[in-house]
DNA sequence: GGACTAAACGGACTGCGGTCCGTTTAGTAT
DNA sequence: ATACTAAACGGACCGCAGTCCGTTTAGTCC
């Protein structure tokens, strides 16, 4: 593991829920190969079949390419590391989760006031959190940021914080509401020390009030 | 890496900072053989010197062993990981820093307004966690938690919030309080995203003032 | 000092992440 | 259909974390 790590762009990303490439943009970089689409498609499923059998830490990554029927050397090139691999799993895992905040039924979706929006968000966030806490940690760094739905996450919040008046540095102050619900912490709080999810919630809901009653 | 973690305790924990085992206590496990507790010492400084002079990346295992004049085995048998290594060397370099705070000069010290203290602990701490961020990261779930300095920092917090009489589920309020200052909130913030150090720790104030005020 | 034992030692060994490069193949132009 | 090329392929190979077990040694009791 480089300790600066290099560019990490893998094109064409996978377009979940699909798993399929995005069509190329003209004027891009060339359509994905059909034998390349194949093995991609072949490859997260494999992944996703393979951690709900056994597990992240059974995953590695010369059984993946036999379970997916193709060489190593092919994983790596999709997703050029195992930490890649996760991102690209939880990615696919995670946009249920985003459709249903954009479009789902309020108060989590659209509908409901901005408060109770953003009450229902953190509850909503922190559990799924902890159900993909493994495959975060997998995912190292990608895990938490560097994701789609992490600057979706955001931007979600910044703009309910918005619609709620709140004065002051948004983007940071977003950032500082999000953090309690980073994997690591809400792991440390549960797993460990063994404080109920509810309460934690509610923890966190008492200081999203604080911040936004200013 | 196991996905749960076994029993991890290597006794003699180390001291800091002299890197020295404690007094054996009565009817505890017997004192540490002198050999050991050379080889410990050795160890930990040759490991802090690869670190400051090569950076956390380059010490591998086998590097220290060199270096320290030992096997591989005995690195093990000492830290029971690279993880187990990096929080020895990270708790070392963090000590100081309690110290001060436990002991040192007002307003981070005793001394000040406990809003005051507080403020000057976010600082402190946002600081003090970037610099040391590679070493965090490369202790794992050890670097931010699992760690004397961690328990402490939410001790000292919660105390500081007590003071101030702040209402609600006072430890994980003061958790919640604590995430943004967590090492991979701040690298993103400062490292990757370029937001100045004194901007994020102005937000953090301005959250730690509106949980304060309720 | 000599014998004994529990602990420490150390290096060969394993498995995995990640790289490299010679080989194969999809897509295209003729 | 054939030739051509850029891209994908795949498995041998490398370095490192972590384990195992036969060997050495510190501490103790006579």
């Amino acid at each position: 593991m480089p300790e600066t790590d290099p560019v990490e762009v893998f094109l064409p990303p996978v377009c979940p829920p699909t798993g399929r490439a995005p069509l190329p943009l003209l004027g891009g970089p060339p359509a994905e190969r059909s034998d390349a689409a194949r093995n991609r498609v072949a490859l997260l499923d494999a992944a996703r079949r393979l951690v709900d059998a056994d597990g992240v830490a059974a995953l590695t990554m010369e059984r993946l390419a036999a379970a997916a029927g193709v060489g190593k050397g092919t994983v790596f090139r999709r997703f050029g590391s195992r930490e890649g691999l996760m991102a690209a799993v939880l990615d696919f895992t995670e946009s249920a989760w985003q459709a249903s905040v954009i479009s789902g039924p309020a108060p989590l979706g659209p509908g409901a006031a901005p408060l109770e929006r953003l009450l229902a968000f953190g509850a909503s966030r922190a559990e799924l959190t902890l159900v993909h806490a493994d495959l975060i940690a997998a995912a190292g760094h990608r895990g938490s940021r560097n994701l789609a739905v992490h600057s979706f996450v955001e931007t979600h919040v910044r703009y309910l914080l918005t619609q709620l008046g709140v004065r002051g540095d948004l983007p940071l102050v977003t950032s500082a509401l999000i953090a309690p619900l980073e994997a690591p912490v809400l792991v440390q709080q549960v797993r460990i020390e063994g404080y109920p999810i509810d309460r934690v919630v509610a923890a966190w809901r008492d200081v999203a009030e604080r911040i936004v009653r200013g």
